[in-house]
DNA sequence: ATCTTGCCCGACAACGATTG
DNA sequence: CAATCGTTGTCGGGCAAGAT
């Protein structure tokens, strides 16, 4: 009897196992970016020589132009350039300089160094030489130190003026001794610089201990590049959608491929148009339950669940979380993270809802203030705090009662 | 002077989303 | 399907600052 069972449900996981498979595939290529979905689909097409398949990227262009311009400024990790503007509201500074020294940051490289010289930036931004020399200073002293250099040397000393570390020798070796020290002549160092080795190894500990690439350990959001998934058009109040299946490489198969690879790259196939199908059908559903939201620019939002989209389509949540992941629209005023889309409590909306009534429908010369919302609220049976209410109003975007007030 | 709003910030709960 | 992860809402109470 446990036997028999026993046979039974290894036939079944077997089964099953076989089944995960092809589900497990399908599962990952849902759950790609268009840009993991391209480096999949090379890595698998060019793995075997025995396989020819033409990749054809059939817009290269769109593919090359577009991914370095759309920076991705809706998903939330901050990159490295970021966290360098972020850091600029720390300090005082009048606008100019403030400007300037975005400028700068929006022109390092991804190593975090600048390539454009200060006579290029006093062309382009005309600005004097203060100016630019003030700038530098706050940029100098952002962190991670050494950012904004125009070579290692400079970087390094950066560091250590930083750390408060100053010293002439040193600085005289780093200026022109570096190439000595990567050769390991340090007899040839001893002797220009005139020390001994004590002194010599603890510039060498010294130097070590700095980061030549500051960048280093943060992301460089420039690089990672945003292609859309799908791209949507308003057009008179209308929202029409289509998959961007330009987005990847158009896989033609050659020659005569052999059978076990050629049922692979089937399988792979129709998993990516089954991806297509899927984001196909969630599209149709977001463009009817969030109309407004592209009609209204994306000003405003509705409600919406993923298990909502999910029982639609009796799909299981987690499917759809896979297929809204790292997906992106692009529409006429940006591109947009799929899971935007998706937000909020229903009682939360529902309350948001009625305070927007309240004020909507409030006597403009003795507007309602917070604390009368919350009375209002109360005798609807709903139990907010104060708090709460001036939040959900700042998210409806009205201003303080005093702000409303006309007379 | 009085009313109104903004703000602080950790702790806790609740609910969905995610993952395997 | 279940365990875990993550996000968001909510609260507190009182003070500062702004509006009237």
């Amino acid at each position: 009897m446990d036997n028999k069972l026993d046979i039974v449900e290894k036939q079944k996981l077997t089964q099953s196992l076989k089944l995960s498979q092809m589900m497990k595939l399908s599962i990952n290529i849902l759950k790609m970016s268009v840009m993991d979905l391209n480096n999949f689909i090379e890595k698998e097409f060019s793995k075997d020589l025995g396989i020819s398949v033409e990749l054809n990227y059939s817009n290269q262009e769109n593919y090359d132009n577009e991914k370095e311009v759309e920076i991705n400024y809706l998903t939330d990790e901050k990159n490295f350039f970021q966290i360098l503007e972020e850091q600029l509201s720390y300090f005082k500074i009048e606008t100019k300089i403030k400007e300037i020294c975005i400028f700068i940051i929006n022109n390092l490289n991804k190593k975090g160094y600048l390539e454009l010289s200060k006579i290029e930036i006093k062309d382009i931004l005309k600005v004097s030489d203060k100016e630019l020399e003030e700038a530098f200073d706050i940029i100098h002293n952002l962190e991670p130190y050494g950012v904004g250099a125009y070579s290692l040397e400079e970087c390094l000393k950066i560091q250590l003026k930083a750390k408060m570390i100053i010293d002439k020798r040193l600085f005289l070796f780093i200026d022109n001794y570096l190439y000595l020290l990567v050769d390991k002549k340090y007899n040839l160092i001893k002797e220009k610089l005139n020390i001994n080795d004590d002194i010599l190894f603890s510039y060498i500990d010294m130097i070590k201990s700095l980061n030549p690439i500051p960048s280093r350990g943060y992301s460089v959001g420039k690089v990672k590049k945003i292609i859309p998934d799908i791209l949507v058009e308003i057009k008179e109040d209308e929202v029409f959608f289509e998959i961007n299946r330009a987005s990847i490489p158009q896989i033609n198969i050659k020659d005569k491929v052999n059978v076990k690879y050629y049922k692979k790259i089937n399988e792979i196939v129709s998993c990516i148009e089954k991806r297509f199908e899927t984001l196909d059908k969630i599209m149709k559903i977001i463009i009817r339950k969030q109309k407004k939201f592209f009609t209204s620019q994306g000003k405003k939002i509705n409600t919406l669940k993923i298990s909502d989209i999910a029982n639609e389509l009796n799909l299981s949540s987690s499917t759809v979380s896979r297929a809204v992941k790292e997906k992106y629209i692009k529409t006429d005023f940006g591109i947009i993270s799929l899971r935007k889309l998706f937000n909020l409590d229903s009682a939360v909306f529902l309350h948001q809802q009625k305070i927007l009534e309240y004020i909507e429908n409030e006597n403009k010369e003795k507007p309602f203030s917070d604390q009368d919302i919350v009375n209002l609220l109360e005798k609807d049976g709903i139990k907010i705090a104060r708090r709460t209410v001036t939040k959900y109003r700042e998210k409806l975007g009205y201003k303080s009662s005093h702000k409303r007030k006309k007379y």
